[in-house]
DNA sequence: CATATAGGGTACTTTTAGGTAACTATGGAA
DNA sequence: TTCCATAGTTACCTAAAAGTACCCTATATG
């Protein structure tokens, strides 16, 4: 049984890597299809995502929907649970735009809009 | 340059990575030496230790004195810039101790206590 | 019959993160 | 004189994370 030095490190092991939190930050604005993430993502691999998706959705944050249907349709959605993190992901979204526009000459230039639709 | 796709991208960058949220999550109780944040953090190398306490400082996070004496004496802080993330270092801690609770039956027992003295 | 589709799985390789151990400085104590 | 303490640095090596390339399914379309 793995243990904390302090409790955090629980929290850290749920949403921490590489790509945990931008997939929620994207799923606050909504269910999303596996398609739509990878189209949201443009850094991650197929592989990637798929193994973030399945770790969040073993630590109960998100939701998995397989429709089926051919060719397959899956969505996903932040659980109850999931939502628990909101505040959380909002205010590391802020502080990031803050931190974009505090640091950088040119904030405008440091993020590569990607449409929403 | 490099670009983000989501803003909170630049956020992770400054708070990512296995250390950094923990060393900050004790550096928010207070100034510390480089000796008590190893004490704190039992996981954690000399090497990593500095290595971290250096990506933060670069980041403008926190502060490194050091005193000019024998055996050397180093403390560590937040800056101001560093404070900005309390709130969401509070929400973590929260969310951790939530999830701690909530996951394991002996929650008591996944907290490894480590005197803060 | 060949092909595209969406959402994967998997074996293999590369890249990165992290760990280990040895080395540094300096002054005071044993 | 030798050792200890603190806070490092560095070279080297291993382990973990991530990327690449390929495979699969089942239906619809041309």
């Amino acid at each position: 049984m793995k243990k904390y030095n302090i409790p955090v490190e629980a929290a850290l092991e749920v949403i921490g890597g590489k790509w945990k939190v931008v997939i929620l930050c994207h799923l606050i604005k909504g269910k999303k299809r596996t398609s739509e993430l990878k189209r949201l993502m443009p850094g991650i691999t197929q592989k990637m995502l798929t193994q973030q998706l399945r770790e969040l959705e073993e630590d109960n944050v998100i939701l998995r929907e397989v429709y089926n249907q051919v060719p397959p349709k899956v969505e996903y959605s932040l659980t109850d649970y999931g939502w628990s993190l909101k505040q959380i992901l909002d205010l590391l979204c802020h502080w990031g735009e803050q931190h974009i526009e505090k640091t950088f000459d040119n904030p405008e230039d440091m993020v590569v809009q990607i449409n929403e639709e």
